[in-house]
DNA sequence: TATTTCCCGCGGTTTACTTCA
DNA sequence: AATGAAGTAAACCGCGGGAAA
């Protein structure tokens, strides 16, 4: 079985504000084209020095994973998001000089880029497994299904049965046992045929399940004359 | 060819922070 | 307004695989 769901998974990342939930907004021009609260950012710095900033925030860093004092986490602002979601969309992995690059234009380390890039390859990953998770719980209960409606047709065609032959083979016309379903090899189609009270008139049920690239699929019972 | 070293990705976990009831 | 639970994402850790020496 091949499950292939479609890959284009966009992840939003959300972009908060620590402490300035209930404060005035920094940036006062919070209208249209401005900055509103939910766009500002831990790494924008509010008298707008923001590469000292940044530059303070990664030595702060540097020497909380070596014993210091707390890691502080650092947000990722919109625009550096935006970025990383557009290179990752392009390249799910980077070689040293992409990240180096990346880095560069978004003034992290390197190592918050391939951290960033490992998290998104992660959460990618997830929401794929999630899905196939539904695919397969969504065919379970189709399959379910339509081993419930083909004990039925069984049942019914054992009910049917008057006396032997009772089916007929729509291929080689043989007589076959009522309870007999097979699989046609060719259009892999669960097929039974089932004689209708007399050799002359002979009804033949077909019913067939498939998958398409969007989950499973059933065709409904359907009478037919011309199976396969 | 076998061993060692280095690098990288991954799975799992921790932690800082946000959101919501 | 305060608070705790749940959720999210950045960062870390340890391990294994592949490539180069």
């Amino acid at each position: 079985m091949a499950v292939s769901p479609t890959s284009s998974s966009c992840l939003e990342l959300s972009i908060s504000m620590p402490g300035f939930t209930s404060s005035p907004p920094l940036n006062s021009s919070g209208g249209e084209g401005g900055c509103t609260v939910k766009d500002l950012d831990m790494n924008q710095v509010p008298s707008g020095a923001d590469e000292e900033w940044i530059t303070a925030s990664m030595e702060d860093e540097e020497e909380s994973s070596n014993g210091g004092p707390p890691r502080k986490k650092l947000r990722l602002t919109k625009e550096q998001s935006r970025l990383l979601e557009e290179s990752f969309r392009q390249n799910h992995t980077l070689n040293p000089k992409q990240k180096e690059a990346l880095a560069m234009q978004l003034k992290l380390r390197p190592r918050q880029v391939e951290v960033w890039f490992q998290n998104r390859r992660a959460r990618s990953k997830l929401k794929q497994t999630e899905m196939e998770c539904e695919y397969l719980k969504r065919w379970f209960g189709s399959l379910t299904e339509q081993n419930r409606r083909l004990q039925r047709e069984v049942e019914e065609l054992r009910a049917m049965k008057v006396g032997p032959p009772t089916v007929i083979s729509p291929h080689s016309c043989e007589p076959l046992p009522a309870s007999t379903l097979s699989m046609c090899p060719r259009c892999e189609r669960v097929t039974s045929t089932a004689h209708d009270k007399g050799p002359t008139r002979a009804t033949t049920i077909t019913t067939t399940a498939t998958l398409s690239a969007k989950g499973p699929v059933l065709h409904s019972r359907q009478p037919s004359s011309t199976a396969c």
